[in-house]
DNA sequence: TTCCATCTACGAAGATTTTCGTTGACTCTA
DNA sequence: TAGAGTCAACGAAAATCTTCGTAGATGGAA
């Protein structure tokens, strides 16, 4: 019996995940478009966006559709997953696993909003309750 | 007037945040030391971790002690602030600075015990009345 | 004193990331 | 149809990260 090892999905690095959040915010869009966003921020030439995407289609980060003389690019991981990853790979590399290690030092220096620590325990209660 | 500029500490690397979490559990410690512990989880050359523990003392990450033979090195920062700029650093980031976001990731796809949650709880409590 | 083990310093190779210039193709328009 | 503007592809430089070999100094044992 064969299984399907799924590959699994390159970490992105600073810069590549720049250009995710454009893209999880924007939707697909071509390299001009990703630019011109990303230049709110901060200044970056045009073709070293286009490589970053090159790159990222060859890392199986994003993908392209070809058909307009502009590609257009698309992540091909949903938002979620990736945040998921993400926080997962740091709360094993720096919290050995501690939910709320990571949370405790994510809320220190900060003012959380009274709003937000409500949503954080409607979140733990939604949390315990789906989980069973 | 002029103000003390704090450099900012730079952000470890991987191989650097691995390193740093031996000196936070082990205390001071010698290359030798350093290495041994690292070598528990994966092979890595000795003169690596010298070579890291050099680079990462030009970088003002640790400092080290100088009066033995074998160096003692140490970190510069209390583990509590690293962990906090880094959570801190993915907060941004990666979720806009929203904290919820942050903890619902990282407890997805994870099961977090009844006593993770009630700690969470209790971070919670914690958090709202020092706060102010 | 001589030799072995241990240590630091240094240089450097290889990998990855980040950045951008140049080239040639395509498209629209005057 | 010629030129201006836009685009992808490619190569490559620069920066950073990761790894380790070698050389030379030092300390202790025989």
């Amino acid at each position: 019996m064969f299984f399907s090892m799924k590959p699994t999905p390159h970490k992105p690095t600073a810069s590549e995940l720049e250009i995710l959040r454009v893209l999880w915010t924007r939707g697909p869009s071509t390299v001009r478009e990703v630019h011109e966003s990303l230049s709110e921020k901060k200044e970056l030439g045009y073709t070293t966006v286009l490589k970053l995407l090159q790159i990222m289609t060859t890392k199986g980060t994003v993908r392209r559709n070809e058909t307009q003389r502009a590609h257009v690019y698309e992540a091909c991981l949903p938002a979620e997953q990736t945040k998921r990853q993400l926080a997962g790979d740091m709360l094993q590399r720096v919290f050995e696993g501690s939910a709320s290690q990571l949370m405790m030092h994510a809320l220190a220096g900060r003012k959380a909003s009274t709003e937000e620590i409500e949503e954080l325990r409607h979140l733990l209660d939604e949390y315990e309750r789906t989980r069973r």
